[in-house]
DNA sequence: GTAAGATTAAAACAGACGTTTAAAATTTCC
DNA sequence: GGAAATTTTAAACGTCTGTTTTAATCTTAC
């Protein structure tokens, strides 16, 4: 009847196995947590051993930084070598700000635009990563981040020589706020009735929003001379 | 031998019992997210029998809620009523922005300036619960926020007439975004070396630096003008 | 004071968890 | 082709999970 029997573990060599696992756990991390998706789950859906997984991966966290090595790395490298390659065309003026936001979003775009890579659902998992509590999450991502991080920092500290160090490292702060939660797609407000973030090719879309409002935020003027921060005061006094 | 004795259990009245879960399951649940906490370290830290929780809130889902709504009601009400009331003082013109941003960040400072109202570690367990990605927490946060959300969207679109209602929604959309990360106090980066986030009352100094920022994004120019837009198709195209 | 109701207590429930073990199967290499 | 190394498998490990049960204790009201 059946014309054509497709073999469930079909071409699995060497290396096959601990990618069907890092593929399961990508999904089901992005899509549950870290916490709450079981070691079972994901050898269940990639269709290997239990044991598999410790076999290659050692533990239940090893392999969760796995999953987010495998496309973080890249991608990273990638911000920086965009950003390098602006920078020494604008030499030896600063790259502006919008150039170097271009550089940290462009990458995370192509990911997302990518299956092979993950596509939408990495960068998912990404964003939900950056908001986890758990501490070796933390400390991973602080390690993973931490050149690329300091370079960006670098390159607006040079294209707004007179924001203060303090103040940009606030509004860095602020920016990737944005992006992680933009990211996750998480929306828990249901703010965004019309459309679902990350869904249906309007990614660009979205960073194309995304943006121009942190531009504008970080060629604001200084928070201290501000309106909001007076007035702020006053009903804050009027309230204790 | 011993002067005094202090009883363990002094004075818990009716409600007693259910106030010592919630703290003790508000601090938990700060510290380490819903599925990593466990009912048994909650009714240890509260001094409290394990049976208590579920006699007094059914299930663990639902002492979750309870935590959240116990901070979270008060405080949306509290948004919604200095939104209404600065409002009729600025009638018949409408509310600028920077004050419809004072009222949602206002009561969130003077909650956590209260420490018997959960003060900062609430504040902290709400950001996180924003990005946690259980499903009954999404769908709780947005039946709580629904209600002050609608009401913001509207002040916000008569400060701002000309920016399409669509585009609106991203923009706060962000702003929630930015906020509840900073909320979190996570910075999973290490972006601020200098200074913990809501730590040793720099909390208010933080929102000053926030508001700004986010006013910032609010008033600029509609993205689709913006020369990022531009720059950024130039680059996505280079690269495909 | 005593019956009725609300709360606490200790113990047990069945199931899921991450990890380990030891044998079987497969692949690699000479 | 056969020894050695690698990988897969099934089963079991002890521990922890949220929840339930049953009895004891405390509170309230007449």
């Amino acid at each position: 009847m059946s014309g054509k029997v497709i073999p469930l573990h079909d071409r699995r060599g060497a290396a096959a196995t601990k990618v069907r696992i890092l593929d399961a756990a990508e999904g089901l991390f992005m899509e549950h947590g870290f916490e709450a998706t079981s070691l079972r789950a994901i050898t269940a859906a990639g269709d290997v051993n239990l044991a598999a997984v410790n076999y290659h991966f050692g533990t239940k966290e090893e392999l969760f930084q796995a999953v987010l090595t495998r496309r973080l790395d890249p991608m990273n490298q990638d911000r920086v070598a965009l950003l390098t390659r602006l920078e020494t065309n604008a030499a030896p003026a600063p790259l502006p700000c919008e150039k170097i936001l271009m550089a940290l979003f462009v990458p995370a775009l192509t990911l997302a635009r990518d299956p092979r890579r993950g596509g939408k659902n990495f960068l998912r998992l990404l964003g939900r990563a950056y908001a986890d509590p758990a501490p070796f999450i933390r400390r991973f991502l602080s390690e993973q981040y931490a050149a690329m991080i300091a370079r960006f920092k670098d390159a607006f500290g040079r294209a707004l020589p007179n924001l203060p160090r303090k103040e940009l490292s606030w509004r860095l702060h602020f920016i990737m706020g944005a992006l992680s939660y933009t990211l996750a797609g998480t929306d828990a407000l249901k703010l965004i009735a019309e459309l679902n973030p990350l869904e249906s090719d309007n990614d660009e879309i979205l960073l194309r929003r995304l943006a121009p409002f942190l531009l504008a935020g970080l060629l604001a003027p200084l928070p201290d001379l501000s309106d909001v921060t007076r007035e702020l005061d006053g009903e804050l006094a009027r309230r204790q």
